[in-house]
DNA sequence: AGAGAGTAGTTCGGCGTCGAACTATTCGGC
DNA sequence: GCCGAATAGTTCGACGCCGAACTACTCTCT
């Protein structure tokens, strides 16, 4: 296997692995690469976003709305972390969505401190138009690998998400 | 292998697979895993970085100078690419790291469009008091997979890499 | 040598996010 | 039943980042 820019880069500091060489640049290095996938991933969506009336974070709200269980609603909280921001900056980009008519808030009667959140059909809509090509990215960008190399990869990654589950219950 | 929480975070949208069912989960569960992963890297992160005169991104601009190649320097607009922002953040952030000490700037002689960054000692100092217990981290946060199993990872994970190092050029 | 295009870095206005404070509501113990 | 603790969501002030404009400098072509 041909060396890539990340052999080199990891290389630079290889002075520190004192202890574990063996397993250290291995470390860094997957850490590394995901990081770089990641960033290009971004750069993509962020290229296919030009929309100022619907952005990268107003579809990305959307769709941690979408692929939310069985009935599709959540509550912000849920969305707040499954987006990976605080409930301050979710209230904000559901005023957005809101304003633009993409979903729906009520408060829930049972516990009048939570509010719901739903789709409209526009909203629907609007997510539909945009996953396909975001799918389609993701394929390019991945595209160097194999099905049988994209399952082993899995594989190892799914080992590393077990661990958290783990942890974290 | 077990299923984990992304198997059914990426089943719930199967419905849009239409044509190619067999490599669309594996594509969509890889890149939902990376960014859970890269996810919780980044809070381990963020939690290790308290001082408010020392954050998180200065660590990380320093960080980016100190694995430059052979000398030590690098031009603001590299360590912004390097760090993934524009230059204009990283005009801020460079003038935060001198203003602490930690790194100079010079005019580069030749081209003096040119401004070149160097670390100070206490910079090289600051550095090397973060990146051990950032290493320790990341060694926790995979502890899940073998020596075997990250040179796996980084075999799949380097020929994506290497793909795109051959479209940029 | 001079004009124009290109490049490096900085400054500036606007915006999104964060953490903390606040309001409204529910839960738990006495 | 009531009071304090806990919880959900929102509001607010501060801060960092982005894109665009700007300054300074270099390169290229004639």
């Amino acid at each position: 296997m041909a060396r890539d820019e990340i052999d080199d880069h990891v290389h630079r500091w290889s002075r520190l692995w004192e202890g574990n060489p063996e397993v250290a640049p291995e470390i860094e290095g997957a850490l590394v690469r995901m990081k770089y996938i990641q960033r290009r991933s971004q750069r993509g969506d962020v290229a296919a976003f030009t929309d100022p009336d619907f952005t990268r974070e107003d579809y990305l709200t959307l769709h941690a709305l979408m692929v939310q269980p069985a009935p599709v609603q959540a509550t912000p909280a849920q969305l707040a972390e499954a987006a990976n921001v605080t409930r301050a900056a979710m209230t904000a980009r559901l005023d957005r969505l809101d304003r633009a008519g993409l979903i729906t808030r009520e408060v829930e009667p049972l516990d009048r401190r939570r509010v719901i959140v739903r789709p409209t059909a526009a909203g629907r809509a609007k997510w539909e138009e945009h996953i396909y090509a975001g799918m389609a990215r993701d394929r390019e960008l991945l595209k160097a690998l194999s099905v049988d190399e994209l399952k082993q990869l899995n594989a190892m990654l799914r080992k590393v998400m077990l661990s958290f589950e783990q942890e974290n219950q």
